[in-house]
DNA sequence: CTCGCTCGTTAGAAGTTATAACCCCTCGGG
DNA sequence: CCCGAGGGGTTATAACTTCTAACGAGCGAG
């Protein structure tokens, strides 16, 4: 029965390779409904429709729509892995990651928005994809690690009792040799970019007047310090 | 034919008591779905099961899914606004109101997604509700202009230029005579608390390992200094 | 007391996801 | 070269959804 393969890059057999090819045409059309109408709009049906097929052929390919969307999810982010990893290929800095995270975002909101918007309550991500943000991480990581040390906060302030909390629990770090510092400028690198870029792109700001990029670049330049 | 009246609260007519009650009995249902499945899940069909009576009923109360999620948005803002202003005549500072912040956003996380997630990208809000955020982000004015002015940063950072940015456009504070930095102060407070427990509600740090509020801890915290 | 309006009903159209059954044709092993 | 197994696509169907239309019954205002 040919090895079960998929590894969509090569593909063996004719079969194969028209199956992969076919799969993807479908996630071409999942991305651009999702990118126009949102995930919550994706419909199979939509999409057969446009492929010149009718309706449930396309389960020959995904086992549903839930399963169509994990694996959009799980290319997207491959996609902003791929991107940081480049960035941080060409010798960008800190800085350098944020401007390639803005892009990326500004890019596709609605992509950004179906791997750090609202979840669904009964979603559960597989467990490949935690090894991509591990691989995020690990690249923010480095770009922490290598930035000059910031100035000591007061010893008994909420800042050290974070600081404390991450000394024992690094896991998620894997065995990168940061010091709790820089774990925790890596996760506000995380979060307040996040902050600033998923309101911007929700249009929280619109009608606000002032720059969105500048806020952008003051929350990131907020790490440079703490 | 009456007048239109409809405030809620007080009903002339028996027959709008019962319209309003009625009302408020779908919300009711609705927030209850959204808080278990989702707001995309949302279903006036099951509402209208679960209060007993069938279908097309719910179209007299409400003119369809949208205007039933735009009454929820708003009656959310009005929860959280309500929130804020009980907490600030309690004499609450700024991080009195973070910890209102999160207590409300954990007390039910979709309701909060509801209001700051993942967006629709044909919805619009309806004006009214601006003046709810306005409100909103009024009280967080009051409460960063009372805390002590931060050390001055950088001549020619981000900061300043963000600052100078804010120093006109500042609409959006409506006449509120703070200065440019506490602006700067009030949406950092925005979108870094938003940021770090966004992150926390959708579970991205589940299996981290760390504090989440430690890490919301120490981000009000960064607001003191910058 | 009566007429009108509101409320709730059922029926139906146009969507959706998803399963089942069937058919054709390609592809690969003999 | 041939032929059968299975992959790919089809239609039919079920069970949903939102939403419109037409109809009946009862409450309440005048």
């Amino acid at each position: 029965m040919a090895e079960t393969a998929a590894s969509k890059g090569d593909a063996a057999t004719p079969r194969e390779r028209y199956r992969s090819q076919v799969r993807t045409e479908i996630k071409e059309r999942a991305w651009e409904q999702i990118a126009t109408a949102g995930a919550s709009a994706l419909s199979l049906n939509a999409i057969a429709r446009q492929m010149g097929m009718s309706g449930p052929a396309l389960y020959r390919y995904f086992a549903g729509r839930d399963d169509l969307i994990t694996e959009l999810i799980r290319d997207g982010y491959r996609s902003l892995a791929d991107a940081f990893r480049a960035a941080a290929d060409g010798g960008a800095d800190l800085a350098g990651l944020a401007d390639t995270l803005r892009h990326w975002a500004l890019a596709d909101p609605q992509r950004y928005f179906l791997l750090y918007g609202t979840p669904v309550p009964g979603y559960h991500a597989p467990p490949d994809t935690t090894a991509i943000t591990g691989e995020i991480m690990a690249v923010i990581l480095d770009a922490c690690a290598a930035l000059p040390a910031a100035a000591p906060d007061p010893e008994d302030g909420p800042g050290a009792g974070f600081d404390a909390d991450l000394a024992t629990n690094r896991a998620w770090a894997g065995d990168h040799p940061a010091p709790p510092r820089a774990l925790r400028r890596a996760l506000g690198f995380w979060t307040r970019l996040h902050g600033a870029l998923s309101l911007e792109l929700a249009g929280h700001f619109t009608g606000m007047g002032f720059d969105p990029a500048l806020l952008y670049a003051a929350e990131l330049d907020s790490l440079r310090s703490r």
